[in-house]
DNA sequence: AGCACA
């Protein structure tokens, strides 16, 4: 025969290769076309375009040999040849066996995607949408998410670089579907290339960054509620901006926290304005609205790391949250609005920074007449000035005593160091005495607690 | 219609 094993170049004696040549493809042939002529036969990791004297020939790279051979075979046998803009394509085996990554920086299919969502803020697209999308192609290990000049980004990790170049080659150009966008969004093209990276670094789960193979990495609650961008601080680290409203993530709440809590923890650095409590990934949030930055900055210096509790229970994460008025309901079980006067369920707005007995009652009927406000007149308070000893005390008109009968005797809102469990009132932190919680509130099977 | 280049 006049084939021989020695002559490679003779195209039934090729060996097959993932990457496959063709020719006689039309003048500069789009890499869409060549991916959708080549596709059905299986997942393209790589192409090269346009190559030759001509730029009429190309490479497709198949993430597998089998797919490669699938094709070849299709057509060896088909009556119908490939065809691309109605002109025959001749495929072969390459006589290489990959691709080389001479594309262009972001054509280098890598496992990780760059995803440009055009025409959007970052808190019109969430982690979680992205996440759902691009799930599709494949399970998807991390996401870290940004703004650039370019918009608002997303970095996608994939397992392999053939999964990220199926979900760039469906994904590119195109819209997240409209029904998971906010009404406000229009348009919401995404724009994909390659990244160089190939495992991102994700150090929190938060709103702009999530780690899917690491459940157990910690939530970063600065990062959780909003759409902050951050700015860097005179360390260099991410520093969020300030706000008059503060964004507490309640850890490990064990016990209920109601508004009323949080009203009397947060009044203690000056008034509270507004509270709103939600659920968020699973977690209970609150939002404290302040009259100005200064007192926000003030409660969160101080309360950042405490418990509300005893025992490491409900520990306090506080961020600045990008809100600067809040919109809640003026009272509801999740929400206050202590600005809003002649309520007649509220105090007045001047004493309105400390609620009343009465109006707990009014709220917490279970809570008849175990209200304790341990905070006092939040107006002449200093928390840097007053000593842990004075907690009773220091607040004339007090009306009820601690009781002698409770469980956890000690105060709450300690620091909590992180192997500092269980705690005892003597690790009492610099801010001497601390704001306290619980009177007046019915704990979730437990007693309440007095100061 | 016949194998590219960082």
């Amino acid at each position: 025969m006049s084939s021989s094993s020695g002559q490679p170049q003779f195209r039934y004696t090729q060996t097959p290769s993932k990457v496959l040549h063709l020719r006689n493809l039309p003048w500069e042939c789009t890499e869409e076309e060549l991916i959708e002529l080549c596709k059905p036969f299986g997942k393209i990791v790589n192409t090269k375009c346009n190559v030759g004297a001509n730029r009429n020939q190309a490479f497709v790279e198949f993430a597998d040999l089998n797919q490669a051979i699938s094709m070849i075979s299709y057509y060896a046998s088909s009556s119908e040849p490939a065809q691309v803009r109605g002109k025959t394509v001749y495929i072969q085996y390459s006589n290489r066996q990959e691709i080389v990554n001479n594309k262009a920086s972001g054509e280098v299919a890598g496992n990780v995607l760059l995803v440009t969502i055009e025409g959007v803020e970052a808190g019109d697209v969430s982690i979680d949408v992205i996440h759902l999308v691009f799930s599709a192609f494949g399970f998807v290990h991390k996401i870290a998410t940004f703004e650039k000049a370019a918009g608002f980004q997303a970095l996608i990790q994939y397992n392999d670089a053939a999964t990220a170049s199926e979900a760039r080659n469906a994904l590119d150009g195109r819209s997240i579907p409209r029904y998971l966008l906010p009404e406000h969004v229009t348009s919401c093209h995404l724009r994909i290339s390659f990244s160089a990276h190939t495992d991102l670094n994700i150090k929190f789960q938060s709103h702009r960054s999530r780690d899917y193979t690491n459940p157990y990495l910690p939530v970063n609650p600065s990062a959780i509620e909003g759409t902050l961008q951050p700015v860097l601080g005179p360390d260099g680290k991410i520093k969020e901006p300030e706000s008059n409203v503060l964004l507490a993530s309640i850890e490990n709440m064990q016990y209920a926290v109601t508004v009323d809590v949080l009203h009397t923890v947060f009044s203690a650095f000056g008034t509270v304005q507004k509270i709103a409590i939600f659920e968020k990934n699973g977690g209970t949030q609150a939002l404290i609205q302040y009259p100005d930055v200064t007192t926000a900055a003030v409660a969160k210096e101080a309360l950042e790391g405490h418990c509300i509790y005893d025992g490491g229970y409900c520990k306090l994460h506080l961020s600045f949250s990008r809100h600067t008025d809040l919109n809640v309901k003026a009272y509801s079980d999740k929400s206050r609005d202590y600005t809003i006067p002649d309520t007649g369920l509220l105090t007045n707005p001047q004493a309105s920074a400390v609620p009343t007995a009465s109006t707990s009652w009014q709220t917490n009927p279970q809570a008849a007449g175990t209200f304790v406000s341990s905070v006092g007149q939040t107006a002449a308070w200093d928390p840097s000035k007053t000593t842990f000893a004075s907690a009773a005390g220091t607040f004339p008109g007090q009306p009820f005593v601690p009781s002698a009968g409770a469980p956890y005797p000690t105060s709450g809102l300690l620091p909590t160091a992180s192997a500092g469990y269980p705690q005892v009132s003597q690790q009492m932190p610099q801010y001497g005495s601390q704001p306290r919680a619980g009177s007046g509130v019915p704990y979730v099977g437990q007693p309440p607690r007095y100061f």
